[in-house]
DNA sequence: ACAAATAGTTGACTTAAATCAATTGAATTT
DNA sequence: AAATTCAATTGATTTAAGTCAACTATTTGT
């Protein structure tokens, strides 16, 4: 189970035998089943979840109850809310597993410890958020710039796999659209296809 | 002028006199005046950029010419095309002076060299992107939860200084929003208060 | 395998914000 | 200080996407 977990970290940077089994002692797994929450908006988010098998999503909801999806987190990504994570304030998004998955999860002292412990981890994240935040300013330039349509064709092209796991109308919610505009969008774009 | 530059790294990390040297001696400084470029969209952007005086702009320009902006970075803060800088990829966006500017550069190869010679530096970039991720995600979710005028009004609570620097139709173009529209809202918000 | 819940489609109608255009006002440049 | 460029305002009009609602199809849990 931690297999999948040091393969993404040895994509950034090299492991020893010695390095892992720390790393190891730091997470503890967790089954979440599908629907369950991992983590309530309001709750401070006490957890990183490295994703090793499954899909969580995470999502705010406003006043009058409209989801508004964040992220989907399938296997080999991370899940939590950072800013509460890393501040201990209450958190905006509610993370929930939309197919029963396997995490692995490090508290926000042990994400600490262990980064001073093993520096390297510092690197991993670093770079990992590095990828992040490229990903998450391209999501933001296309949400002014592109309409509904490039939106949703963007998508599919970029995440096909997600696109089949997961249902539209939550696609159209993490793409700031109306589940009905995508149904309509996604005829007129298998009719232009004939 | 390193000053500021060690100032803010030493929020996140310290640092010994020596690492100071070291730090000091992978940058290049570059007064950047008002209008001019420091980076041209479909250009590679070769260097990281410290504002350590003025305040630059990055944004990127569709077919028809519309300018999107993407982030204003003031004194204090780090720009750069970060895809472009890491992956070497042209660039998707042009960065240029909102105000006469005096910058501290590094280039991809010694941002490289840097971290491996002082691996506080990982620590100090990892901090960094984490607080840039939660701010970008904050403004993503925005971008779909808020109407123009709570995106306006959270502006302008958020960031009066910046309010105050830039033209308002370049904070229009921030917001996504059109220079009519934010003309308009500023007269609605203004009203209200009466 | 069935019932219940959830998701998707489609039409009619509404709406928030964009666009266009004319005018006024402010800042830069020479 | 005048000229020129750039920014802001405002009214009239358009438009892309949302909302609402009724119906159908698909998934899920028991």
């Amino acid at each position: 189970m931690y297999n999948i977990l040091f393969e993404h970290l040895e994509e950034k940077i090299n492991l020893s035998a010695g390095d892992k089994e720390i790393i190891k002692s730091y997470f503890i797994s967790k089954i979440l089943k599908r629907k369950k929450l991992l983590l309530q908006e309001g709750n401070v988010c006490h957890y990183m979840a490295f994703v090793a098998q499954g899909l969580l999503k995470s999502y705010n909801t406003d006043e009058k109850g409209n989801e508004y999806v964040n992220q989907f987190t399938p296997e080999g990504w991370w899940a939590s809310d950072m800013n509460s994570f890393f501040s201990m304030q209450p958190a905006n998004y509610t993370i929930d597993a939309l197919e029963d998955s396997v995490l692995l999860l490090i508290t926000s002292q042990d994400f600490e410890n262990l980064t001073l412990r093993i520096p390297k981890m510092d690197r991993y994240f670093r770079l990992l958020f590095q990828n992040s935040l490229i990903t998450k300013e391209r999501r933001l330039v296309n949400s002014y710039m592109l309409s509904a349509e490039e939106k949703y064709k963007q998508l599919i092209e970029s995440s096909l796999n997600l696109v089949n796991r997961v249902p539209q109308n939550l696609l159209a919610s993490y793409l700031g659209l109306s589940p009905a505009t995508v149904s309509r969008l996604k005829k007129k774009i298998s009719l232009d296809h004939k």
